[in-house]
DNA sequence: GACCAGGCACATC
DNA sequence: GATGTGCATGGT
C-alpha cells in the first residue's frame, strides 16, 4: 500500500515510505476471524503478542474461541483459559463485557456489529468497561476495516522522540494528526500502524540513540 | 532479578 | 487535568 495522495505534513509520508521499504508488507491482524481479532485486541493491553497467541490457542483448543462459546463458560473457566496473557481477571471481565454488548446489541453476531455506523460503534466500545481508545480503534480498524487510526506506545514513542508532536499529545491529539495528514484508506492505517510497532519492537527507543533505525535521520 | 510488553480504570490532588 | 497505582504472565 502506497500513499498516492499529497499530505499536509511531508514527516508521516517519509516515515511510512522509510519502513514500508525497510520491513515491506506486515500481513496485520494476527487473526482468522474479525472475533478472535477482537479478543485479541483486549487481550494484549500492555502485554506481549507473544504471551497472547498462548491463550488465543487455550481458547481455541478449549473449542471456546466464538461468541456464543466464550458467553456460556463462567469468568473463573475463561480466566484460566487467558492465564498466559497476564492481568487474567481483569481480561476475563473485560471480555465479558464486551461480549456484553456484542450479545445484547448486535445479536452475538460480529457481522451485525461491522455493520453499525464506525462512529457509533466506537462510541458503544468505549463505553464497554475495559475498551479504551486503542483497543476500541484496534477492533474497527481490524476486525472491522474501518478508517480509526490506532495509537500506541510506540507510536507515541516515536512521534514525540522526532519532535512531531508535543509530548503532552492526548490520544485523540494523535489520532487527530494522522487523520488529517493521510487519506482515510484502512489498507494504509493498518499497514502504518504495524510498521510502527515493528519498528518499536527492533529498535529501542529509549536509549539516547537507536543505530541503525530506518528513522534515525528522518 | 530487573525490566519490559501492541492499556485501562480508578483514586487522589 | 495531571499524576500515581494495581493488574500478572513470560521473554530477555
Amino acid at each position: 500500500m502506497k500513499i498516492k495522495y499529497k499530505t499536509r505534513d511531508p514527516r508521516l509520508k517519509r516515515i511510512y515510505k522509510r519502513l514500508y521499504k525497510c520491513f515491506g508488507p506486515q500481513g496485520w491482524w494476527p487473526g482468522e476471524t474479525p472475533f478472535e481479532v477482537a479478543v485479541g485486541a483486549i487481550l494484549t493491553q500492555n502485554t506481549a503478542w507473544s504471551n497472547v497467541t498462548k491463550a488465543i490457542k487455550n481458547l481455541k483448543d478449549a473449542r471456546c474461541l466464538s461468541p456464543n462459546h466464550l458467553w456460556s463458560i463462567n469468568k473463573l473457566k475463561l480466566s484460566e483459559l487467558i492465564r498466559p496473557s497476564g492481568y487474567f481477571n481483569i481480561k476475563a471481565e473485560r471480555l465479558k463485557s464486551f461480549l456484553a454488548l456484542l450479545h445484547k446489541r448486535y445479536k452475538g453476531s460480529m457481522n451485525t456489529m461491522r455493520k453499525e455506523d464506525p462512529l457509533i460503534l466506537r462510541e458503544r466500545l468505549l463505553e464497554v468497561k475495559g475498551i479504551g481508545p486503542e483497543t476500541a480503534d484496534s477492533i474497527l480498524l481490524y476486525a472491522f476495516n474501518h478508517p480509526a487510526f490506532v495509537v500506541d506506545a510506540y507510536t507515541k514513542r516515536i512521534l514525540f522522540r522526532h519532535k512531531i508532536l508535543p509530548e503532552k499529545s492526548r490520544y485523540e491529539d494523535i489520532q487527530e494528526f494522522f487523520h488529517r495528514n493521510l487519506p482515510h484508506y484502512p489498507a494504509l492505517f493498518n499497514e502504518f500502524h504495524a510498521l510502527i510497532v515493528k519498528v518499536g519492537k527492533e529498535y529501542c527507543w529509549r536509549r539516547p540513540r537507536c543505530r541503525g533505525c530506518p528513522l534515525e535521520d528522518i
